[in-house]
Parts: structure tokens; sequence; C-alpha cells
DNA sequence: ATAATAAAAGATATTTTTGTCTTTTATTAT
DNA sequence: ATAATAAAAGACAAAAATATCTTTTATTAT
């Protein structure tokens, strides 16, 4: 088991290659997103349409269409992706998996736990749709395979 | 989606229950572990049974049999469990899933991410198998719903 | 030895996640 | 206006995770 589900992590590569392009000034259609970050087509393609169903992608259709993001957009963090795709509980949920698990009715790993959450939502929090343009555009980061 | 999966949610709310009761001086039948846990008794047996093949759980059948931990298995880091269950792709896997992810071949999240994974790791393991039964025994924590 | 108990093992079922295919709708260029 | 393009939507399929049921095996108490 990853952290994140196959349908988050898609979802997040996509979102940093689409906004590199964007960044580039092109828009990308759902082919070249696939190819790029080594996902099954159709089911991307329903991911991106969540999401853009949801205003945190924009999309063109016809000749010359495709996903690219806004400035606005760029901005957003990754944790509204995340959050569209996989939902909160990532970033609430108890690490036993106890509904009410709370700070005044604690599970064993409670305090433990809170600080792994914590890291995430801060790395989610923090980290723009747009941060890595310059680092993927000069090939310092990998997104395929 | 949650960070464990339901498996080894179950697995680790089972094993600090049945440490508890170890301790005590009990075994534990896989019906009283399933109603002290919530979780769906025969799914539990399953996950049991494994822990068991792999002698991270003692049993014995028959009358008074039941689950328990020796002490050397209590004072086994609770990532053996999840390691038995889920693998080690959570201690080791890249955020984004990629396969070639690496130091040398980082993902955008990478850095962030192996934070994350460092904070899980040592949780799982500077937590063992019988650390918190003083605490359960007490009433100090909930393992149920 | 026998009966009762409880885990182990095997087979099966359901649900969720992941993946695919086809048709429709919107946009653009001609 | 028409044809070409590309996303949106809907229906469907496969795989994996979760859950259940039945039979077998080992142990204990009588």
């Amino acid at each position: 088991m990853a952290i994140f589900s196959k349908t988050c992590e898609y979802a997040m590569r996509a979102v940093f290659y689409v906004a590199q392009r964007s960044h580039e000034g092109y828009r990308v259609g759902i082919r070249e997103i696939a190819e790029h970050i080594n996902s099954p087509e159709p089911f991307l393609a329903k991911i991106l349409q969540k999401l853009s169903r949801e205003g945190l992608i924009q999309s063109v259709k016809g000749p010359n269409g495709g996903f690219y993001f806004d400035t606005a957009s760029l901005n957003r963090p990754l944790a509204d992706i995340v959050t569209a795709v996989d939902g909160d509980e990532i970033f609430t949920g108890c690490g036993l998996g106890l509904t009410y698990c709370s700070e005044s009715n604690p599970c064993p790993l409670h305090d433990e736990f809170k600080k792994v959450r914590n890291q995430i939502t801060h790395m989610l929090n923090n980290t723009s749709i747009g941060k890595f343009n310059m680092g993927l555009i000069k090939g310092k980061f990998t997104l395929n395979k």
C-alpha cells in the first residue's frame, strides 16, 4: 500500500506536467499527458474530468484544445488536488482507522501519528501546483515510470 | 484513502489488544479480539493467521487456546506487523508512485516526501507491540470504533 | 479414547479501485 | 456551414481489497 491512491498519484503527476506545459504557453491533450506521466489514458481522462468539473484545472475542447492552468490555478496548493481526488481522510484520519479517535479519546498512535499527518499537510499545503515548473523544464525532476 | 490499508489497521489494533491481554496473562480468542477492536471476525482471522505463520504472533488451538505474545514478540516493533501485512512500500515508496524515483533521479516531491516517510518509519520502528499495555489497561487509550 | 474447543486452511462472495470502450458535446479552422 | 479535433459523459470490464462461510487440524479436559 502506498500513501496515496493510484488515482491521486496520477492526478499529482498530471497536474505537475500540465503546469509545466502551461508555463511554456501550451495546452496539453490527454494523450500527451498520459504518455509523459506514464498512466492509462482513459483512466487519467476521468480524473482530469473530475478536476475540471471542480474548476481546479482548465480545459477547452476542439482543435488546439486541451488542459492547462490559469494563473490563479497555478498558485493553488497540491492539497486541493489531493482533497478533490482522495478526500480529506489523509489530513484528518486516525492512523488505526478509528472514527472516534481524537485528542480527548486518543488511540495509542494518536500523538505520533499526528506528526505524520502534520508533515503531510504541510507538504501538500506548501506545494503549489506550479512550484516545480522551472525544475521540470530544466530536467531536474522526473514524472514518468 | 487512509495511510494504511484496512487490513493493516485491523492488524495493528488487534496486536495492541492481544498484547495488553497477554500482559494480563490471558490468551485471547478471535471473537473476543474482533469484538474489542471492532473488526469483521473472519477477516481478522485471516490476518492473524498470516502473522502467526510468520511467527509474529503466537497461538494455540483447542480449549483455553487463542492468540498471545511471548516476551520476545512483545518487544518487536510495530513496523514488523505493517511490513508483514502491507509490505514495505510505505517505508520506501515514492509519493507520486514513480518506480525509478530516487536521490539521483528524484520526483518533484522527493525531498519533502522523504521527511514524511522518515516520520512514519520512526513511528513504527520506535513503537513496540507491547508499548501501550499499561495505557490500555488504565483506559487511557481506545481501540474500538 | 472422546468430546469440546479454537485456530488453520480453503473456497467463495462482495465491494472498491483501477482501467477500457463508445457516444456525445463543444470548439476551432477551413 | 462543414469537417476535424479534443474533452465530457456514460456504460462496461478487470483486478485488488475486503468480507464470509465451511471444512480440517490441533489441543485440552474429561
